[in-house]
DNA sequence: CCTTTCCTTTTACATATGTTAAAAAATCAG
DNA sequence: CTGATTTTTTAACATATGTAAAAGGAAAGG
């Protein structure tokens, strides 16, 4: 376990250099979670207090609307994941995590994490820098699906993320684009 | 000019605690600018370098799309107004800021202020949370207008922010929601 | 290998929202 | 106050996307 932990954690120093301190504090708080395909996360209703990467596999966050499944969020190999709604809020969360395929997550308790920033500045600041980063996505998610047709999003999906659709159920794909699976059927068939 | 960051820094203070030599350092850093009515903060095509928060007034963030003006983002009293996708990433940015009613700003210059955060871990902490809760709020707004109806939009919008149909004009909120005048007038007038 | 389940496409039809243009209402400037 | 400009509403029509149901394909499990 401390293996997969050094190899992830070399990646989070491409974000943000750590001293050997903060890294060791950093690696006894987190966890390796290890889940098989279509198995859940984290349950929907509850406070989100765990911050997840995806170290290898493919999840998703999805929650209900009208008794219909919607898709909002793809994570794969080294994606944060997280429900900021509700991490950040410390109000329960409408909305589950569940693996695509088989896979292995890091996993850290939040209030832990909180604290260590007191001590650890370089901690804080990666943590900054990824929410910085995960902020800067939803913005351009935003610009992605206020104002564009189905198609043009389809379109900027396969020429942003050609992997997702590789890797996931167009079904997914749809929701998370804001369509319907038959939409999404009809665009495709229409591109060809 | 010293009296109106005070009391602008009084407010950031209730988000996070900090020492007299942050808010010195801070105060130091940062300027008010004034700006009247339809006056722009910040063009389009430039990189933002600048983190503003509104002190008194209205502003927004837009851009164009095929020709048509869009609004993407309002900013009232003690709001953050960032162009996240530049100032972050260091491209420029294809959306402009500008004043709905005379506005004053804070303003303040973002590479002095990241160089700030080595020194200052409050400062690094509070700009961590502000950027945590700007995270948020795109987060529900992506939930927002991902699956739901352009009635659903306004009655929403209706209920979290009424002020913003008070001070706002219709065609701006109409782009903001993700849909035309003419589509926002129908249900407003199927409403009533 | 076969059966069952799940995923994707297709069809037909319904509806929400877009487009264009014009009229009505509100706001602004002289 | 008056005319000009801007904003909002209304109308008629076009179109993208949704809904429901069925059929075809692909994957999964025994």
């Amino acid at each position: 376990m401390r293996q997969v932990l050094d190899s992830f954690f070399s990646y989070l120093e491409n974000i943000q250099n750590l001293t050997p301190s903060s890294i060791d504090r950093l690696a006894r708080l987190s966890s390796v979670v290890r889940l098989n395909k279509n198995e859940i996360l984290q349950q929907i209703g509850k406070t989100c207090r765990t911050i997840y990467f995806v170290n290898h596999g493919a999840a998703r966050i999805f929650y209900y609307k009208d008794g219909l499944e919607i898709t909002e969020y793809f994570a794969f190999e080294k994606d944060l994941i997280i429900r900021a709604e509700s991490l950040f809020t410390n109000q329960p969360s409408q909305k589950g995590i569940i693996c695509m395929e088989d896979t292995e997550f890091i996993s850290i308790p939040s209030e832990p994490l909180f604290s260590l920033f007191d001590s650890h500045h370089d901690i804080e600041r990666l943590f900054r820098k990824l929410i910085q980063n995960a902020y800067v996505e939803t913005v351009r998610r935003i610009e992605l699906i206020q104002f564009n047709t189905a198609e043009e999003r389809y379109q900027a999906l396969l020429a942003n993320h050609p992997e997702v659709l590789q890797k996931v159920p167009l079904k997914f794909i749809a929701s998370y684009l804001g369509i319907t699976q038959v939409s999404l059927s009809r665009i495709r068939g229409s591109l060809s």
